[in-house]
DNA sequence: ACATGCGTGTTACTTGTGGTAACACCGAGT
DNA sequence: ACTCGGTGTTACCACAAGTAACACGCATGT
């Protein structure tokens, strides 16, 4: 039967895409974004012209592959966003999630945040869209959450995206910072991080002496 | 003499490296952070040696092409956080000179977040320090600034160095997606990202009938 | 006047990486 | 037996980073 031996193939099929998808993360795990076809593919004990038939081209198997993270990722965060308590141990169970997987992780997330960039396009500008996915993505989804519960008035729905998009940079940024120096526990970042989510910037007084800020 | 001789050298050196830099500028604002040394060094009208005895390898080149716009970027940033204003205003003025610079010219931004990332480094490891220095440089700058004028109570350094880092990641995720999807005009996206910090988020209502947030 | 450097420039090469064409094998259906 | 579709290979191309090795101009010391 067509149907049968389709099925048949197609499985087959997809449970090798998954196989070379775990040598190309091994892979990556090891050497970080830089990761060399050649290298995924001796890896996956085959040769190149395999990860083309099957991804396309690099764009595609990186695609495939931060796909994978990305979705674990996403998952983790949205439990630690619909965890039944109040609203500032979720934002702060939500930012220890983050930088739980990047601490654990941090040669995935390096690829995660730098996908290759290859793409040159196809004329001068394409401006936008160059930052990773993965941020991309958290931010929507962060967006949709604030957007969907809170009530923000008219025009809420644009203030949630900036406000999603805005508070995954922060993260992403002082996450990245603090995983090179190291300078203090990752839950007093988080605790930093939260007070400044809640105003404690704007709260805060002048320095006695100062210029003013 | 010797001395004179020297200084006359060095000084037409210098002038050539900026006459080169200025090559590799004009390059990389038509072709982004993918422009080939090869292409820098035609439109500068000789060939890649040259440049690799001025520059070393590529990433000197980059990096002192970056070093020029980030220069010119935290200079205005520091004039905005300096203004004779109320911390808000300066707060927004700040958030505005840096997203009207990145309007301005996307390809130079681009390439500044985006250093090429090179360096593969020496062995697996070398975690952290992949953000572009751009990042950094403004995140420490503006945790001095919070950190000098603002009383945080023991723990201030450490608090100002997270928020510095933080703020400035905010502003470049929402103003990396803000450039890519236009959703708004300027002065909301800053607006917005200003009641973030003030602390909007903690202190909207949750919408009623929702789960809450 | 002549040789000695030294900085500037070149051509031609090596190495590595993304990507592809052409061919070989193998198992299932007609 | 014979084709057909999928898996695999070797061998190649294009192109970018980076590096010799060599050639010219020009001030200087003898």
């Amino acid at each position: 039967m067509n149907t049968t031996q389709r099925t048949d193939q197609q499985r087959s099929a997809d449970r090798r895409r998954r196989e070379l998808l775990e040598a190309a993360d091994r892979v990556v795990l090891r050497d970080g974004p830089q990761a060399s076809m050649n290298a995924i593919a001796a890896e996956a004990g085959i040769t190149k012209p395999i990860l083309y038939r099957h991804f396309g081209d690099k764009g595609g198997l990186y695609a495939a592959l931060a796909e994978r993270h990305t979705d674990a990722l996403l998952d983790s965060l949205r439990a630690a966003l619909d965890a039944p308590a109040d609203r500032r141990e979720r934002v702060e169970a939500t930012l220890d999630t983050y930088l739980s997987a990047i601490e654990a992780r941090p040669q995935v997330y390096r690829f995660l945040m730098h996908p290759a960039e290859e793409s040159q396009s196809d004329q001068g500008f394409d401006v936008g869209k160059h930052s990773a996915p993965l941020l991309r993505r958290m931010g929507e989804e962060l967006a949709q959450v604030i957007g969907e519960r809170l009530d923000l008035g008219p025009d809420g729905r644009q203030l949630a995206r900036v406000w999603g998009h805005g508070i995954v940079g922060m993260m992403h940024a002082a996450g990245d910072w603090w995983l090179g120096e190291r300078p203090c526990p990752r839950a007093e970042l988080v605790h930093s991080l939260a007070d400044l989510l809640w105003g404690r910037l704007a709260a805060a007084g002048d320095k006695v002496g100062g210029p003013g800020f």
